[in-house]
DNA sequence: TCTGGGGTCCTAGGACCC
DNA sequence: TCTGGGGTCCTAGGACCC
């Protein structure tokens, strides 16, 4: 086998790219984030600062270090550059968040070089034109690049030769595999599995025990580099959703219906933006010891009105209240099962008083309201029309608005 | 004054059907 | 009276990723 499979990734991105705006960060510890970090520069990192850590905590192990709010949209626009960079070495770019991507380039090696020569082509291309630290992966499989990115960094190549991978693999860590976390991690520390030489030679029986059949099999198969993933370059999002954090917690069953539909307005509006709509609604609500509980409805049919969602929203978060005066600290919902939305479909779902079964035309007049607010969003700004009771109290937002703009990217 | 917001995938049990 | 096996859909929870 090749080694046709680059992955790419920016290095401490949100801080690099405001050491980059700010020349006056450069070689200080920088923390981007407001009540967490969102990201720790390199220099932040070495007084242990990761993220996401309670900015307190941070400031506990780093107390000279500078905080930054974060300027989102900025972020935005270059990873637009950098992926841009990318297809510029190969059309078969999976991007898989605002700052890494695979790349498959076993197509591209007769025009451009080696897989070592891309990776160093891009290296240099996004310093010298952008200004960014990025580290690249090289290895025969999707899995292998990115832990071999994983070891480059910060800011190096590492290319995992043919033939020696599985002895490279085996001498790290557990922990580099994608897919261990914390809780696996510890679990197969107690079956003294530490490298993953060690999982590749523990007894499958005994492992599938530890961890779990699916789980054991899958870990199995990675630590002898069996990945059979292949670049994908569209995928749809199989789900959509929206929650937000209310510090240290809300009681009241209306200010709670306050906050859930503002949620479902935001994920009802980004469902039109999109398109589609959706019949499972789930709501989360997590509670003050960080425990959480979740309640689902499957609907006849697909919706994406703020009063389809709202509606089923609430008698789901009243479900999911087992005791309701426990405090409830943070609020989610998000919507699966998407569907094409055909505008007739939007109309359909719809029932006067029950706005979530299907049947009358109450459900046309909800869908005519909301594109009539997103229309007036879209010329006059976000904050123009809101929905008088549900602005959230800015005051108990831990992070910005464009944060959300900027994990929603697809 | 602990712990954001966006997602994916897996497991397990129950309902229901043939 | 006791009782199969496979498939699909749904719900709830949880681990994990960036």
């Amino acid at each position: 086998m090749g080694t046709p499979f680059l992955h790419v990734d920016l290095d401490a991105f949100y801080a690099s790219v405001e050491q980059l705006l700010n020349p006056e960060l450069r070689g200080k510890p920088v923390l981007v984030g407001g009540g967490v970090v969102l990201a720790a520069s390199y220099e932040a990192r070495a007084f242990g600062v990761s993220a996401p850590m309670g900015i307190r905590q941070a400031l506990a192990r780093c107390p000279h270090a500078v905080v930054v709010s974060g300027e989102f949209g900025r972020y935005l626009e270059f990873s637009d550059q950098v992926m841009t960079i990318c297809h510029d070495m190969t059309p078969r770019v999976e991007q898989i968040s605002v700052d890494e991507a695979f790349l498959d380039v076993s197509g591209s090696v007769h025009l451009l070089g080696s897989p070592d020569t891309i990776g160093n082509l891009i290296r240099t291309r996004v310093r010298e034109e952008i200004g960014l630290p990025i580290s690249v992966g090289i290895a025969s499989t999707k899995f292998l690049s990115k832990v071999a990115s994983g070891q480059a960094k910060p800011d190096g190549l590492l290319h995992v030769p043919a033939g020696h991978e599985v002895e490279w693999l085996h001498a790290l860590p557990v922990s580099v595999i994608w897919g261990v976390g914390p809780v696996t991690e510890r679990a197969l520390r107690e079956a003294g599995i530490e490298t993953v030489g060690d999982l590749a030679n523990t007894p499958s029986d005994l492992l599938e025990r530890r961890i779990g059949p699916g789980a054991g099999r899958k870990l199995r198969a990675l630590a002898w580099n069996r990945d059979p993933r292949h670049v994908v370059l569209e995928r749809r999002a199989g789900s959509l959703g929206s929650q937000s954090a209310l510090g240290r917690g809300l009681v009241a069953e209306d200010e709670l219906g306050r906050v859930l539909l503002a949620i479902a307005d935001r994920v009802s509006a980004r469902l039109r933006k999109k398109g589609r709509a959706g019949r499972t609604i789930t709501v989360r609500v997590r509670f003050s010891d960080m425990t959480s509980a979740t309640r689902a409805i499957t609907l006849p049919m697909a919706v994406a009105t703020t009063a389809a969602i709202h509606h089923a929203g609430l008698a789901l978060l009243a479900a999911a209240r087992t005791d309701p005066t426990e405090p409830v600290t943070l609020v989610g919902v998000s919507i699966s099962k998407l569907e094409q939305a055909a505008p007739l479909q939007l109309e359909l779902p719809f029932d006067e008083g029950d706005p979530t079964r299907a049947g009358s035309p109450a459900g046309a007049d909800q869908l005519r309201i909301d594109e009539q607010i997103d229309r007036a969003r879209a010329r006059f700004g976000k904050e123009s029309v809101g929905r008088a009771s549900v602005l959230l109290d800015p005051r108990r937002r831990s992070v910005p608005d464009e944060f959300r703009r900027l994990a929603e990217k697809d």
